[in-house]
DNA sequence: CCATACTGTGAACAGTTGTTCACTCGTACT
DNA sequence: AGTACGAGTGAACAACTGTTCACAGTATGG
């Protein structure tokens, strides 16, 4: 009947198998069956398994964009934008658990498509925060090339953050203030090294 | 016959299906096919696949031990050591690609007493490197938590360094010295974020 | 030299997999 | 009102999976 509808399905069924199985081991019978329909059902939305990763893949990302506008928000001196930013991502991590623990473990995925598109996301993701870099007084004299590279360090400080968070959301909730402390510590750490950083 | 031998034709076999299968898809009886033995043999050395996964880890952390003895060896100042560090760490993920993707995917595996293990050995070798980093001039009178975050900044550059070496070595292998030189930029202002902070 | 222990074998098990097929509907458009 | 489309079905296919089993061969130790 509804086309979106069952489609939705099986993204969530998938989403939900891929808790603790990884997108190379995601079975298309597997995932029909947790959406609730026939097999053959699976061929009038997707190709592979794949196609299906693909999507997973976009819908996180179109949530990393909601964090940044989330993080931009209330932005005043560097320390309250560092406090800020962490709030804001776990709250993220916290709210859209399966997404981040699908992208964090894909990253490396032997799927190809899958893995380079992550990647490629990830990169464009550290292109528009050094641009936001680039508005910062301390930063704002640095090259191109110079914000490119501490954007790309604050993003996998990020993702780092993100994989810590999932762990510990589902190993030993009482820790979570801990990883919080950890992070902003890491990233005041990041930020006092652009005061001594030579660009060139 | 001689059972090591077995069990070294299982390991191999299995870190070569790993090339490209996560292990979380990886087969037993793939894995005795790849060693030229049968299904059942498999059993006389391992009880499931996770025993195989962490014979792997451990493998692979004893490789990453050797890597840090090479680069404790040439010790001159900070530019030296950062070179020197990133050299030897290039040529180790080249001649050990396999055990280096092989973590690299499998620190956010599904398969938990893998990936724990895992993640202990990278908190175990990030200890060990902050003991290097208290001999020092630079960070010589920081507090211990001060050392193991930078250890903790430092071991996650490599880790990504690792990773984008695999893939540049099989898909673009002349852009290498691009990433080393990226590298050694990334690990130059890290080091150099040492001076500016104030540790407490 | 014999007996014991143990590695590797090949057959067998029931279960699951991906994919195709002709099919039945319900929906939307003419 | 009727028709053409296409989403979902259920059965069927051959191929593969993990695991067990009794057995064969060989090395080791008494």
């Amino acid at each position: 009947m509804d086309k979106s509808r069952t489609r939705r399905a099986l993204l969530d069924g998938a989403l939900d198998l891929l808790r603790d199985r990884s997108l190379d081991n995601l079975g298309i019978r597997e995932v029909t069956r947790a959406a609730g329909v026939a097999p053959a059902a699976f061929y009038r939305h997707f190709q592979r398994i794949d196609d299906l990763g693909l999507v997973l893949v976009e819908e996180a990302f179109v949530t990393l964009r909601e964090l940044m506008n989330e993080a931009r928000a209330g932005a005043a001196d560097t320390d309250d934008i560092i406090n800020n930013s962490v709030t804001v991502l776990v709250a993220h991590v916290r709210s859209h658990q399966d997404h981040y623990r699908f992208i964090a473990r894909e990253q490396f995925s032997p799927i190809t498509s899958v893995k380079l598109a992550i990647r490629r996301e990830i990169k464009l993701f550290a292109t528009e925060l050094s641009t936001d870099l680039a508005r910062l007084p301390v930063t704002s004299t640095w090259p191109a090339p110079d914000l490119v590279m501490l954007a790309d360090l604050i993003v996998g400080l990020m993702v780092d953050t993100a994989k810590r968070l999932i762990d510990v959301l589902e190993e030993a909730p009482e820790r979570e203030p801990e990883v919080v402390r950890e992070t902003e510590r890491r990233l005041r750490y990041l930020s006092f090294g652009a005061t001594a950083w030579h660009p060139r």
